[in-house]
DNA sequence: CGCGCCTTTGAAGGAGCTCAATTTAGGTGG
DNA sequence: CCACCTAAATTGAGCTCCTTCAAAGGCGCG
């Protein structure tokens, strides 16, 4: 980061204070008055940069913080003693990562970057002081980790009733909405993550996903060039989800 | 209860308050001093009783409070369009409901009730009120929605990774856990939901949960009595976990 | 340009599902 | 209190979808 050192101090802390961060909507600061928000930026101790394929977290790490993805991407996995994993989570910008810490004060799953990628370390002792004076961080806190229990009962649903390629079809929707939901086109992006990692997502076998994409590709539904993805036919997609009648 | 008639309303009312309440350890309460669990008392407003295969709360329906289990048990689930569902919990004595409500206004999930049983109706709004002014409570509620994340991060493992036995015993060690927790014996307990629920739950048909019954008592791991289970080799039922080497 | 990693595709096998019949338990009314 | 009735559980047989094993192809990075 060269600029650092010729950009005065003053204009780049602006320019990453949540004031000014446009995912201020998606993320902590979203409800709260611009004096309350400049309050959250004095709590935002630090920035963390993560590099591709590094820990933001391991399982078992003493928790301390949680973390507002500002850049970049994750995924959150689970290892079971044996060597078998689960991927929990795909984590977007915006997003917070680390809220699974707070229940035993250590983490319980890793935190890994997809890419280079980098989050505002929130200290979670300042955050639970912060929000008890401010209501409205109070109650957004609690609105992001309701969310992501309902994300988890989503997931599921998916993993527990639903057959490979409506896993799939579920999957590329929920990529498309936050894709959207960030200004990018809902039809057209870039999958960070591999087959593996989709697979263990969405309880399957690389080979399976794979498959799968191509089943979506011969149907017209998507067009698939590696991790690039094209969004066909949305519509068709979202009547593979329910047309499973029973 | 007939008790209800010649117990002066006083007694009654200190009797089902959370200072007296032997759940306390396991719920809102916990890590409260005395001073503290009195002004959880005064929020608690009232209590709800839900006779068996009731609803407490509907998907769609508008969050005010959440609950917390005095007696019985509940269980939840998600339903789709199509009319495939899934159970996403079980949830015991001193374990709290409807959390999935925060996010947006409105409960995403079904809780229904698998026995007669009773909740303790805690107002969201005067709960976050309460936890501005209570640094024990706030930091136990957060601990409780954290301990929701990381218990649905072992669902997915378990229905991304695990084969049908391994999933049904990590299922009854739970049980036999919470149970022990709750001053039960861990060994010997009766289910409150069906082998379809139980299904639902693993991911797995209820024909695949009861095969892998008959397969368990086969191998002299439970005694399994229709709903009555006896645990008989707690370390075999933890190998089948682990043993799936890679 | 070559090497490693990721992806794709094929063929065979198996775990769990579907369909179906029987048994058992629990609740109800005579 | 017993007979009936319905819901839940068990068990069997065949089938399906996903996995496993294997090989080849493609992309990106040093």
């Amino acid at each position: 980061m060269q600029m650092k050192s010729v950009i005065p101090v003053t204009t780049l802390e602006i320019k990453t204070a949540c004031s000014q961060c446009n995912l201020r909507e998606l993320c902590l600061p979203f409800g709260l008055d611009p004096n309350e928000v400049d309050q959250l930026d004095e709590l935002v101790g630090s920035r963390r940069k993560i590099k591709r394929q590094q820990h933001l977290y391991r399982s078992g790490d003493t928790f301390e913080a949680i973390y507002a993805i500002r850049a970049g991407s994750f995924k959150t996995d689970v290892i079971l003693e044996d060597g078998r994993d689960q991927v929990t989570g795909f984590q977007m910008t915006g997003e917070v990562l680390g809220l699974d810490g707070i229940s035993t004060e250590h983490h319980s799953c890793n935190a890994i970057a997809l890419e280079d990628s980098e989050v505002c370390v929130i200290p979670f002792g300042r955050l639970e002081e912060l929000s008890r004076q401010v209501e409205s961080l109070q109650h957004q806190f609690h609105k992001i980790m309701s969310r992501e229990i309902v994300r988890d009962h989503g997931v599921m649903m998916l993993l527990g009733s639903m057959r490979a390629e409506e896993r799939l079809a579920a999957f590329l929707l929920n990529m498309s909405q936050r894709f959207t939901a960030r200004g990018f086109s809902p039809s057209e992006f870039h999958l960070r993550m591999t087959r593996d990692e989709i697979g263990s997502y969405l309880g399957l076998k690389l080979e399976t996903v794979s498959r799968a994409f191509s089943r979506f590709q011969e149907e017209g539904l998507v067009a698939v060039q590696q991790k690039h993805i094209r969004i066909l036919d949305t519509p068709g997609l979202k009547r593979l989800l329910n047309h499973h009648a029973v």
